[in-house]
DNA sequence: CAGTGGTCTAGACCACACC
DNA sequence: GTGTGGTCTAGACCACTGT
């Protein structure tokens, strides 16, 4: 039962789409070959059947099948040839650096980081802040800023400026939850962001609030993000104490 | 003839598909939407007739027109709502997320970038490489070391290790186009990576070699690049002068 | 040659948003 | 209601691969 044959035929005979479900079928295949997928029953290198065979197996319609492996080949699981058949292609685990990223921090410790306030006001826009948002200078924006810690070490600075009418949200409630989701919260739909990833030295009261020394090297990320209609709206320049903290990118193709 | 209306009519009517080239129907179509798009003769914010229609105008199959539409929902081009339409977002940037090199990065960006080779040898595999690549200690790997220059400053010492079966181009190449393009030229599929940004203080060579000072802030990356076989073909290990260098990173929702 | 994925068609029904 | 995009079907032909 451990070869690649036997094991895609019980992976495909053990399951059945539910024609009930809000859920598309599609998403319901694609979804079940995923988990069959990274839990290793279908193994790095494993020829899947012809879409045809399996659309059979599975009672769906040819075109369902494929919108499924689509799916799979976005998400980097699979690899089709033409003439040749699908292919498993097994995701890569990381192996942990010396510097672990915040994500391996909160999913390996468990322990969820905190977040001080340290600024939060409505101040006119200045000349740099308001070219990035895309407004004239003087319109009124929020100004944020946050430390960020975990295992009760400071790691990041955030400096957040956000067009005055699109917060809507109570100023406490950024203690207790990300940015990003209280946008979403308050109706503003992301569309696309920018981040420009660069480094320098810390001065002495930016060393002081990370806790690190004058003239440490400091992580910088800008961004700025567009929602749906086009419009900027944040801006955030964030510093990382570099010692504790790295970014981790993940490319596909 | 400037609204939104009136402009998409002529952007439909003026062009129809090749069906007699090998370039599938809903590319053409998507392309040239693209095109409409970027060049603004389609603006920011407009709605473009329903995919029924479009399609008829077209002379293509719903399905078809639906393939191009979802092409530009992936580029980020469309915001689709079932019950509302299809609008037009102009794009703030128009390099996605790919995986790119350095020296692609920088011709793209018209500064003519020169590289020096630093080392170029095939060396027993070290505990931390082997690990990386997922090779026995002691197997033959390419060690390369190159400094890449633009404008005539330095701005990156690149360290690269490769399984030395994957090597099968001219070390000379190395001077005149990127790692990657190489890679491909010899027959390997790239699929996927992982980077890891850092930053760290530069040691009195590093600085010598970058021309910066000791300690000053520098960037770094590693990276390691998995081919469809699943098989880790490149671990990179690099280290950029920040005052002259940052990363942009462009992400779609 | 036979088998694979890639493309295309002409219908159909549904869920959702607006009037 | 009406109109939109979202999903699904059952076929068809083609291009590419390996034998």
């Amino acid at each position: 039962m451990s070869d690649p044959t036997s094991a895609q035929q019980s992976v495909l005979e053990s399951f059945s789409v539910d024609r009930g479900s809000p859920i598309p079928l599609w998403f319901q295949v694609a979804e079940h070959l995923e988990h069959a997928i990274v839990s290793h029953v279908l193994p790095q290198g494993a020829y899947l059947d012809n879409e045809i065979a399996m659309a059979e197996r599975l009672g769906v319609s040819r075109p369902t099948m494929r919108r499924a492996m689509e799916q799979l080949v976005d998400r980097g699981l699979v690899v089709r040839r033409r003439g040749i058949g699908t292919r498993v292609v097994q995701p890569k685990v990381r192996r942990p650096l010396e510097l672990t990223s915040l994500y391996d921090d909160l999913s390996s410790g468990g322990q969820a980081p905190t977040t001080e306030l340290l600024r939060c006001e409505r101040v006119p826009a200045g000349p740099e802040v308001a070219a990035r948002l895309g407004l004239d200078e003087g319109t009124e924006v929020v100004h944020l800023e946050r430390l960020r810690s975990a295992r009760g070490e400071p790691i990041a600075r955030m400096t957040n400026h956000l067009p005055g009418d699109v917060v809507t949200f109570a100023e406490t409630d950024l203690v207790g939850a990300g940015l990003y989701e209280l946008l979403r919260r308050s109706g503003v739909r992301l569309h696309s962001a920018v981040q420009t990833l660069g480094a320098r030295a810390a001065t002495a009261a930016e060393g002081r609030l990370l806790g690190e020394p004058k003239g440490a090297a400091l992580l910088t990320m800008e961004r700025e993000t567009t929602d749906e209609q086009g419009r900027v709206v944040e801006y955030a320049s964030h510093l990382y104490a570099a010692s504790r903290y790295s970014f981790e990118i993940h490319l596909v193709t």
